[in-house]
DNA sequence: CGGGATCCGTCTTGATACTG
DNA sequence: CAGTATCAAGACGGATCCCG
């Protein structure tokens, strides 16, 4: 819960320590690549994630300052989960094992591409 | 430790069930980054992996064929892993990381370059 | 001595059920 | 809709043991 100690320096580790287990880049996934915002959306992607896996690593997320959870300005109801400039930058890591799946893991293909604004 | 059955056809989840744990990526960094390619110099690695979770990760990246393991040549009792073409596609995913860790987390930095070949 | 395997306590994960 | 609570299963980690 309270973030752990950095095992190295190393920039690739401390990478590790926020998004190095099997869902996190999944969710990030959803949120930088196909745009999903509410915690219902990221429980409908194919893999099945669990709802107390998913949120805690959308509190996660949120703690280490990549996601912004707010409200739907039109139903306030309803929160929304939105990347920050650090967690969109880690679309490069996402297109890098995209691009690594589809060469060298067999059936794979990309899903939906990103909505069109509005 | 036998395969286990994919979470869906996306290509990131895909990659995500071999390397989405906190060490699998490290002992790519070592291999493909920094070169090592003995049991005790990945053991060396400041993160300080124990022997068991090092050894199940170099056997399940054999499983995947992303390394092979065969003998030093110059000294049969040794043995080495080195990665296989499969396993050196990760290059990309892994610089993705460094880059993204050497930009938003403080005090990181790269460890040793690649050694000179011989 | 290198390269593990095994045992065991602890921490984390995840499926499911339930709630405001 | 957006989560908690519960609880079992599995992963981790470290110490130790083993084997050529």
């Amino acid at each position: 819960m309270t973030s752990q100690a950095r095992r190295s320096n190393c920039p690739i580790a401390c990478a590790l320590d926020l998004v190095g287990d099997r869902w996190t880049l999944l969710v990030l996934r959803d949120m930088l690549l196909l745009g999903k915002t509410r915690f219902d959306e990221f429980l409908a992607s194919p893999e099945g994630i669990a709802t107390n896996i998913l949120s805690d690593r959308l509190a996660r997320l949120e703690e280490e300052k990549l996601v912004e959870r707010s409200r739907d300005p039109d139903d306030g109801r309803r929160v929304i989960y939105r990347p920050t400039e650090r967690g969109k930058s880690f679309v490069p890591v996402l297109t890098a094992m995209r691009d690594w799946g589809l060469k060298n893991v067999e059936g794979t293909r990309v899903f939906a591409p990103p909505r069109a604004k509005r």
